[in-house]
DNA sequence: TTGAAAGCGCTAACAG
DNA sequence: CTGTTAGCGCTTTCAA
C-alpha cells in the first residue's frame, strides 16, 4: 500500500484537465467560469475526494476561518456560550480557539495569544472595562472583536444580557413581598452589569419613594470567594433583622454566599430571602429551589457568532450595528418570604 | 500615518544584513548558525517587533501548533478539563480548538470538523467506544489522538481515571455502613467507567462472599434524563427498602437521580444513602452535602496535554507509553447512614 | 472563459 | 557558518 499524499489542487487540475486557476475558481463559487466546466471539475473533486487545504488558503487570501474566545471557560456560562458558538460558527466553516484569562494581566494573556497567531475575530468576556492598557491593545487589533456584557470604550456594544430589567423585576418582586433592607452582590462596579444592577435597583427604590441605601450594596470580585466574604460581611445585619433579602447577581459568586450562609447557620426563606442571577442544576435541586433570573444563553451563544461572523463578511458594518440585548426570564420558586 | 505592513522575515533578512535562511535558523533556535549572528539577529528582531507569521510556518514545516479538542464542554467536568489543556498547551505555543460532540454522527462530526484543518493532535471524548464507523475513521487519522477515560481499540489508551478504586472504595465503605441492597447508576457498558465500575463492584461482593444482583447495575445514558428515569425505575424497590443505597458513576446522571428522588419524595440519608463521582459546588451545598468521588481534573487536564505533547514531538513514542492513572479521593460527607 | 505565472511568508536542502 | 533557492497549496492578477 502506498502512501497517499493528500489530493491537492494540482491533482484535481490535472485530472480535469483545467488550469489550477480555473478550478480555484470552482472551488471558491467566483465569478468568470462556465457552469459547465464547474459542474465538471466538481466532478473531479468528488472522484479524488479533495478538500482544499485551508492553512494555504489563509496564507494567500489573508482569511483564517478562525475565532478567538476570551473568557473563563471554567464557568459553566462561558462553557456553554462557547459551545454554541462552536456550534454556530462551524455551520459556517469557522473554528474557535479558546484562550482562559484570569482576573490579573488580561492583556498581556490577550496580546500574547494573539502574537503570531492568526483570525478573524474576537470574543471577549473581561473582568473590568477600566482596565487601561488592556484598552490600548484592543485598539490595536484590527478584526472584530465582540464584547460579552460589557461596554468598553474601544469596542462596539456587543451582545448585552438585559440586567436593568432583571434586577428591576427581582427587586419589585422583593418589595412586593414587604421587602425593603435588601442586600445586591455585585461583581467590581467597572463592569456593564453592575452598573445596570445597581441603576435598576435606584430605579426600583425611587419610584416606591424609599430609601435607597448605598450600604446594601455589595461589590466583590466574580468569584465564590468574593461572594462568600461580602455575604459574611451583612451576615450580623441579616441576624438582627436589619437585611432581609439578598440578591447575587453573579453565578459564581452565589456558590460562596450559599457557603457563608451555611457556616452563619442562616436558612433561606426563613432567616434570608434569596435570588439570583443564572439558573441551573444547583438553583433547581437545592431544597428549597431557589427562585432566580435566567437567560438563553444557547440563543446568547448564536447571537454573538451571528454579530462577528457579520462583522467579519461586512467590516463596514463593525461599530455601526446595534447592541444585541438578551432578555431574561424571572422564574419564581420558593426561596423567598414575605415579611409580615 | 502610514499603513504598516506587517514584518516579515525579509525585513529582518535587510535590517540585521543576514540571510533569509539564517534568520529562519535564528527565530528556530536551529543548529548551524554562531551565537554571535543570533544576539544580533534577535537584536533586529526586537527592533522591528517581528513576529514569526504561524500560518506561514505551518504552511512550510508540516506543523500547525494546533490540537482539537472533541467533548461535549457543556459538561463542566469536560469544561475545566479544556481549560487546563489549553493553560498547559498554551505554555508551548499551542493553540486548542473546540468541537462538540452529541451522542450520535460522532464519527460524520469528527471527519467533517478535521477535513481540510489541520492539527497535530487530538483529544477525544466519545460516547460509546463500540462505534465501528467512529472507529474506522479514527484508523484513518494519522496523527496522535489521546482518549479521555476511553478504551478504543485503534487507540493508545490515554489518560484514565482510576473507577476501579474509586467504585472499589464506595461500594466497600457503603458494606461496612451494613448496606448489602446497592444500586450503581452509571452511562451504557460500551465504556471503560462502567465497565471498571462493574468489575469493582463485583469483587467487592465476592470478596465479602455477598450474592452479587445484577439488576441493581443499572446503565443508561450520560445525561440527567437518562439518570432519573433510571432512579424512577428503581424507586419502588427504595421505598419499600429493598434498595438502600445508589451509587452514580456520573455528575449529569446524578442530577437527573436528586430531580427523581425529590419528585418521589426520597430524601437522603433517611430514605437511601447516596453517593456519586466528581465533586462540586453542587455536592458540596447541597444539605445535607453529598458523599462524593473527587477526582484532580485541573492535573487531567494537564496530562492530557503532556502526553499528547509528547506523541507528537517523538512520533516514535506514540502507543508506546503507559496509560496514565489519575487516582481520585473519596470525600465522606452526610450522604449516608448506617443501616441498623 | 480560461491558463499561466507571480507571489503569500516561511523552511529546508544545497552550495559555497 | 551563511546565502540562495525551490517549493508548501492556494488565490489572484494579467494575458490570451
Amino acid at each position: 500500500m502506498k502512501i497517499t499524499r493528500k489530493v491537492t489542487i494540482k491533482d484535481v487540475s490535472q485530472h480535469s484537465g483545467f488550469g489550477i486557476g480555473t478550478v480555484s475558481r470552482a472551488i471558491n463559487q467566483s465569478e468568470g467560469i462556465s457552469e459547465k466546466t464547474r459542474k465538471k471539475i466538481q466532478a473531479s473533486i468528488e472522484q479524488l475526494g479533495y478538500t482544499p487545504n485551508y492553512v494555504a488558503q489563509s496564507m494567500r487570501s489573508q482569511k483564517y476561518k478562525s475565532i478567538a474566545f476570551f473568557a473563563d471557560i471554567s464557568n459553566p456560562v462561558f462553557a456553554q456560550i462557547a459551545k454554541s458558538v462552536q456550534i454556530e460558527l462551524d455551520s459556517y466553516g469557522f473554528t474557535l480557539s479558546l484562550c482562559s484569562i484570569g482576573e490579573k494581566n488580561v492583556e498581556e494573556k490577550i496580546s500574547s495569544f494573539l502574537n503570531g497567531r492568526s483570525f478573524d475575530g474576537i470574543i471577549l468576556s473581561i473582568p473590568t472595562e477600566k482596565d487601561w492598557k488592556l484598552n490600548k491593545v484592543l485598539t490595536k487589533i484590527d478584526i472584530p472583536v465582540v464584547p460579552i456584557n460589557r461596554d468598553v470604550p474601544t469596542l462596539p456594544p456587543g451582545v448585552l444580557t438585559d440586567y436593568y430589567s432583571s434586577v428591576k423585576k427581582a427587586i419589585n418582586y422583593l418589595i412586593s413581598l414587604g421587602h425593603e433592607s435588601i442586600a445586591m452582590i455585585t461583581g467590581n462596579k467597572e463592569i456593564r452589569p453592575t452598573r445596570e444592577g445597581i441603576r435598576a435597583y435606584k430605579d426600583c427604590f425611587d419610584f416606591q419613594g424609599k430609601q435607597f441605601n448605598e450600604e446594601l450594596i455589595l461589590s466583590g470580585k466574580l468569584n465564590s470567594k468574593s461572594g462568600e466574604e461580602l455575604l459574611l460581611e451583612i451576615a450580623p445585619k441579616i441576624h438582627r433583622g436589619e437585611v432581609t433579602a439578598v440578591l447575587s447577581l453573579n453565578n459564581q459568586m452565589f456558590y460562596g454566599i450559599l457557603r457563608a450562609m451555611r457556616k452563619e447557620s442562616l436558612r433561606y426563606p426563613d432567616d434570608i430571602s434569596i435570588i439570583t442571577f443564572e439558573d441551573n442544576e444547583l438553583t433547581q435541586l437545592l431544597d428549597p429551589p431557589v427562585t432566580s433570573i435566567h437567560r438563553p444563553i444557547d440563543d446568547m451563544g448564536k447571537q454573538i457568532a451571528q454579530v462577528l461572523l457579520k462583522y467579519i463578511q461586512d467590516p463596514e458594518s463593525y461599530g455601526e450595528e446595534e447592541p444585541i440585548v438578551i432578555p431574561t426570564e424571572f422564574l419564581i420558586r420558593d426561596s423567598c418570604k414575605p415579611i409580615i
